[in-house]
DNA sequence: CTTGACCTTCCGGTGACTGGAACCCCTATG
DNA sequence: CATAGGGGTTCCAGTCACCGGAAGGTCAAG
């Protein structure tokens, strides 16, 4: 399989399979002509990847997991502690959005938003 | 006032601070040994912008809310319109992290998180 | 005179790619 | 056989908003 075909099949950019080839996380072979060429399970890794980035784990979490996932002898105790951590991480996230989130949306409603220079938010961001 | 002090009263890095001058944001003079010298105006004008970026308006959304803050013929809705805009990426931002930790939240919950190496979060990455 | 706390600039790195340039390879068509 | 196109390749630079660190200048106190 060329990289188009796997990109493809995978849903990942050709360029984002470059990537993940250049800092470890793929290794295909290499055809004669210097193309790039994927076993099905290297296609297999990197619809992994894909999955566990879309769910936002970060590179290094990827490559944990995908550590984990080929180590028969592993403990799901593992694979957990990462996803609680991440998932701990998110709800950081959400709360700092959330909060940022109420201010914003108080301040919005707060402006009559016409062609008056007066502004709520404007004084808000200025003032405490 | 040095930087040190403006850092200290803007609540912003030294760092920070310069990249903001970098980039155009403030202006301070100098002094005759070449350190920045910064007016009440400068501190002010700081500590909007870090309120600004803590509400997580971009640099460039800061640079026109400076912009607009210092035009005193500004139409409110000028204003309103870039806010509004920021509370929609947020609600969406807010959107896609939720359906992730939705996602996750099940996956973590069935997953036993022992010794044994069967684990539901490897099983759902890799199928599908 | 030295110490230490400031300040300066400059360079490189962060995360996870993305865009673009310059070039090679392969197949099909005129 | 030349060429056009649609693959592929590498390498470099840029993104965003800084942060860390090195090498060195400045200043007040002891």
């Amino acid at each position: 399989m060329n990289i188009g075909e796997v990109a493809e099949r995978s849903g990942l950019p050709p360029k984002t399979i470059r990537y993940y080839e250049e800092i470890g996380l793929v290794t295909p072979t290499r055809s004669v002509n210097g193309y790039r060429a994927f076993r099905e399970s290297d296609l297999h890794k990197l619809a992994f990847l894909g999955r566990a980035r879309s769910l936002g784990f970060s590179i290094e979490d990827c490559r944990a997991l995908m550590a984990l996932y080929e180590d028969q002898g592993r403990a799901s105790a593992d694979v957990k502690s990462i996803a609680q951590h991440h998932l701990d991480r998110i709800d950081a996230k959400i709360a700092e959005l959330q909060s940022m989130r109420d201010t914003l949306s108080d301040l919005v409603k707060s402006c009559a938003g016409d062609h008056r220079p007066d502004c709520p938010i404007l004084r808000d961001l200025a003032a405490k």
